[in-house]
DNA sequence: AATCCTGTAATTATTATCATTACAACTGGT
DNA sequence: ACCAGTTGTAATGATAATAATTACAGGATT
């Protein structure tokens, strides 16, 4: 798992927040990571239809209302893994357990990371606005 | 996240169809791990109370019956992370959101890291050992 | 034309993960 | 008492994942 999910939440709050056009050099400065990782960041976004920007113009807008984009639309914008529990790879195929227990705790996995994409479903990108709004004051 | 937690429902399941001692070496054949990376995990679990070892002496026991070890006593034995879900570390204080956004992430992480574990508080040791059964039969 | 910006690929640096080596502490059998 | 085998643990090295950086083509605005 890299960090690419809360940037992008980051930067959706930053751009709901929105005063002025910003910059992906301007992003980077508030989330603290290199330019290139905000625009790779956004690329996805816009791939993921959230947000609109176009080469050569600076600034990127959200094509709906914040309280439209939940936190799983954004984490399946990035490229977050299926599950966020990481299994072992090589699990010996002539032991009877070692042969069957990726699948069984895929299925576990499955289930629990199912459990987590439906809690982040039920938070919007408002929800994080309201807040930041609250802490700021 | 490492692979730690899957490692350790290994070896669990293992030592419940239990036949003879398994000695840590035995264990990484099955596991596919290094016989260090072994010792490690069933040091954690030794430390959490779920098995019990000897030091100079093969092999390791549970200490409660299948059915009574969930796989979320697995995961808070291990070596497992507050939040699967990564937050980037190097806001802007300067910025509105950036001051703010680390606080309003976590409590988001948190309850959906506890949804996750809700879920795996509801599978059991004893349940994977019957899923393998299953799968190998 | 000149300047600024995005999208993207490629490279390097950093960090995290796992394997491996090493060895002290301990056990059980001979 | 000795010895072979084992666990617990620290330390080191190898590999893989992550992020920073460089580079530049494609496009916009003045």
């Amino acid at each position: 798992m890299n960090s690419e999910y809360s940037i992008a939440v980051h930067v959706l709050s930053l751009l709901n927040g929105g005063d002025g056009p910003h910059s992906s050099e301007y992003l980077a400065g508030s989330v603290g990571v290199n330019a290139v990782v905000i625009r790779n960041v956004t690329g996805r976004l816009r791939q993921a239809g959230l947000l609109d920007t176009r080469r050569g113009v600076a600034g990127a807008a959200l094509t709906r209302r914040a309280d439209q984009i939940t936190l799983l639309d954004v984490y399946r914008a990035v490229d977050a893994p299926r599950s966020t529990l990481k299994m072992h790879q090589k699990p010996n195929p002539a032991c009877p357990v070692g042969a069957n227990i990726q699948s069984v705790l895929d299925e576990v996995f499955t289930q629990a990371q199912a459990a987590l994409e439906d809690r982040l479903s039920q938070t919007t990108l408002a929800d994080v606005t309201a807040a930041l709004h609250d802490k700021a004051s």
